[in-house]
Formats: C-alpha cells, structure tokens, sequence
RNA sequence: GUGGAUGUAGCUCAAUGGUAGAGCCCCGGCUUGUGGUGCCGGUGGUUGUGGGUUCGAGUCCCAUCAUCCACCCCA
C-alpha cells in the first residue's frame, strides 16, 4: 500500500474544522488591523532562499526540497514565505514608491527535517509581513495584534521575549568580538558549539548544554554592541508594549536561524513537545533591496499553524467538530426518491441549513441512530404512511418533545423557526 | 543527520515461542416505523514491510519504513 510521504500529514474531516476556526480568525484579525492577504506559488527558485535565508543556514543546506525542473532551473518548494512575498510585492510593484504595504498570507511550506511533535516536513504558516514602515510602532503593532491573535483563540500561557541583533554591521562587529572569545575557550565548546562557531557563532548562546552555560555567560552581550539607532528604537518599542500592557521579557539570547533578521527580533514561546516557539518574527530592512527592490524598512513574522492547534483547548476543538441540523430518514424505495427532491427544494430556500439526507441502505432504526450520531437536533422522516399523504415528521432529538407530522408545504418554515434563525456564524 | 522507545482489527489495547482476542466503532436482532442507557448476534487481521533462526514466530535476530521522545534545527 502506497503511504503519506514521511512528515506530511492528512487533515481529517474531524480535525480541519479547528484548522478552519483558525484561518477564520486570521482572516478576522486580519481585517480588523487593515492587512490585505497574499497568495504565492509553493514552488520558487531555489536562488531565492540561498540568497535570504543565508547560504550556511540548515534550512538551505540541507531541508530545502530540491529539484530540477526540465528546462534546467533549480527549483524548490518554499521552505518559509518571507522570501516568496518580498519577491511577489517586489515583481508586481507593491514596493514601489506606494506607500507603506502591510499583508499576509497563509499555506504550507516544506523543510526535510526528521518529523517529531510540532515539526513536520510539510508545515503550514500564518504569516504578516509589513514594508514601508521603519519606526518601532509598526514593530509594536505586530507585536499587539498577536497578542490579540492568543486573546481571540483562547491561548494562554505565551511568553513574548525580545531583543535587538542591532543592524548588520553591530551585528558583524559583535559576531567578530564573540569568536574571539569562544576561541579562548575552544576546548570548553561541545562539538555542536565548535561546529558552530565556523557557521553561525551567535547560536551558540542559545545551546542547551548545561555544562556551557559558565562559558556563555562570560561572553560578551550583543547589548553592549548595538548601534545608537537600534538601542533607541528597541527602548521606544519596550516604552510602546508597556504602554499598550503587553508583558514581555527580554532575552539577550534571543538570536535568529535565518540571515535577513537585524535588529528587533522576537519569539511568543510556548511547550509543544520539544519545541517552544510558536510564533516568530523581526525586522529585516535589508531584505528588500538585497533582492533588487528600493530600500525599504520591513518587519513581520511567521506562525506555525500546527504548532498553534497543539495549544488550543481540547474543549473548543470538541466544540469545532462538524454537525449536521437535521437528518433526512428514508423508508421505503418511493421515499428514498422523493426525500433527494425534497431536500433540494428545502436547500434552495435555506442555503445555510445543515441537512444530511440518509443514502443507501440501513434499518429504519439504525438511520435514526445515523440522525443521533451525525450531531443533528432534528430527524425529518419520510415513509410510505407520510408520502401518502404529503406529510413529513419532524423528531426532536435533543429535546424533550413530542414528535409532530406536519405537511411537506410546512417543512421549509418550520426549519427555519427551529434552525436557521438560531444559527450564528459558522465557519 | 545522531541516540533511544514503540509498531497487533477503523480506534484504544491484550495474547509463557504452540489455534490471534477484548472494549469501542460499524451492521443486524430483541422492538413490522423511532436514536441516545440495556441484552444477544455478526462483519472486520498477510500482527508496519522484507528477510532469518525454529518442528513451530505477533513473540527471538537482522534490515527497512513509520510514529513518538531527546539532540540538532526551527514556526
């Protein structure tokens, strides 16, 4: 038997009406704060993340799908979207002289990492990207409408933690002052660590050695490094989420896997398994010339979808699962033919009912029991005695009430009085 | 990519190296046309896959695939 691919998984009908409450409440969040959504295609040129994503990440080294197209191009499967939306607005002129851009977008993206809870190959992203705008109020209201995110899904329990890498060149003169250092103490590093410090040296500050931990925190800190410009705006940012009561903490070792990220990054941490974060982002203001667009300041953030389902509360997800609001029982070969005709009529009149019309074959009472299960509050059964007379009867399954037989004419109103005037909103 | 645990019915799990089972689900009956609780019966398995050891393998060995965990990495 031919099975998924290692790491990609199949969303069952149970399961996708959370993954749809989710997209739902991005596109409500989304609207509300004025961000227009962007969709690009799942495969690029593999150029554009060797370029980005920085040539010595793992991401590009050795998690990007590859292949080669039959024109010969080198192509890939996304393995983020930041990339793919800077070149998007970038090749269609979003970025030119027009005005601050924020947008968003959501759908997978693939990386051949080894599959564990909360890290699949075939992942999917919820992600903002904002251009045009340098000052940290931008930087701020990312930051605010997540919290908001959290507030609307019911998610506790997130810490946010900040810091600023500075601009490229602090960066780069930090990065010099720390290989001096840890070449100090070469033979203290782990193998992981001394790998490191050829690769990406700053990512030696988040290891989970307990028996570094004395060596890293002799090194010296990226904050006594920053530029005046990026230590003012990452105060002004603090100043903005105190005000707004966003609690935060700031951790100075709070570093980034992905090349383009300088100056404000940040991490909203949580437990699913082994990993923590859920959601993360920065600024990357020289992304967008860096792939051939006009200077402009750019900051967003990217949200594991998977990983945020992982902390939905297990009763909402109950909650989610897909009903029905009334059930069409069939007795008989002439009810079973007229109750499909029936139905359509009920449904041309009422687009937003839920009705399940029984198929096939079953006992009469295991298509009641069909009704129960499929979560419907009414059973409307159609059998020779009601067809004779051009009646149907209406069961009440979730309350206590007697069963009514009422004519067919009737049946559209009646559906409408119990059901559909009480239906809220539903994905 | 490294180390470890696990893999039996659709699901959750049993089964000293000796005839593969239970609960749930599904179907039918008790009830000629009345669900949710009860009772009875039934369908459903190349024991992840491929080799090997053995008179005999779900069980032991090897490989492989997958899931989970810790690394690594990251959303």
């Amino acid at each position: 038997m031919i099975k998924a691919i290692r790491g990609m998984h199949d969303v069952l009908p149970t399961e996708s009406a959370a993954w749809r409450y989710i997209e739902r409440t991005f596109r409500q969040l989304m609207d509300s704060y004025g961000y227009g959504e962007m969709r690009m295609p799942v495969v690029e040129k593999a150029a554009l993340f060797v370029r980005t994503v920085g040539e010595a990440t793992d991401i590009v080294e050795k998690e990007m799908y590859n292949f080669v197209d039959r024109n010969d191009e080198r192509l890939c499967l996304r393995p983020e979207g930041t990339a793919g939306c800077v070149r998007a607005g970038i090749e269609n002129g979003l970025l030119q002289r027009s005005g601050p851009q924020r947008v968003w977008y959501c759908g997978p993206m693939f990386r051949r990492e080894r599959p564990q809870k909360g890290r699949y190959r075939q992942f999917h992203q919820f992600g903002v990207e904002t251009f045009g705008m340098a000052g940290p109020e931008i930087d701020a209201e990312l930051l605010l409408l997540t919290a908001r995110l959290w507030k609307m899904l019911g998610i506790n329990g997130l810490e946010l933690q900040i810091n600023s890498l500075g601009t490229v060149a602090a960066r780069a003169r930090y990065r010099q002052q720390l290989v001096a250092y840890f070449n100090g103490y070469l033979e203290q590093l782990d193998s992981d660590s001394q790998r490191r410090l050829k690769t990406n040296p700053l990512r030696i500050l988040d290891s989970k050695n307990p028996s570094m931990q004395a060596v890293i925190d002799g090194a010296p800190k990226l904050c006594d490094c920053l530029d005046d410009e990026s230590e003012k705006d990452f105060s002004r940012l603090c100043a903005l989420l105190d005000a707004a009561g966003v609690a935060y903490s700031v951790n100075p070792r709070l570093v980034r896997g992905l090349d383009y990220y300088e100056k404000l990054v940040f991490d909203w941490v949580g437990t699913i398994g082994a990993q923590s974060t859920v959601c993360a982002g920065g600024r990357y203001d020289g992304l967008v010339s860096q792939l051939g667009g006009p200077v402009t300041p750019a900051a967003g953030f990217a949200l594991g979808i998977e990983r945020l389902l992982a902390l939905l509360d297990e009763e909402k997800l109950a909650a989610l699962k897909p009903v029905s609001d009334a059930y069409l029982v069939l007795a008989g070969e002439a009810a079973r033919e007229h109750g499909l005709v029936l139905a359509e009529s009920v449904r041309d009149t009422l687009p937003e009912l839920r009705l399940r019309v029984n198929c096939g074959d079953g006992s009469f009472k295991s298509q009641l029991k069909r009704a129960d299960r499929s979560g419907a509050s009414l059973a409307l059964i159609l059998g020779e005695d009601e067809l004779a007379e051009a009646r149907i009867t209406v069961k009440y399954l979730r309350q206590e009430r007697q069963q009514q037989t009422i004519p067919q004419t009737a049946l559209t109103a009646l559906l409408r009085e119990e059901i559909c005037n009480h239906v809220q909103e539903r994905g």
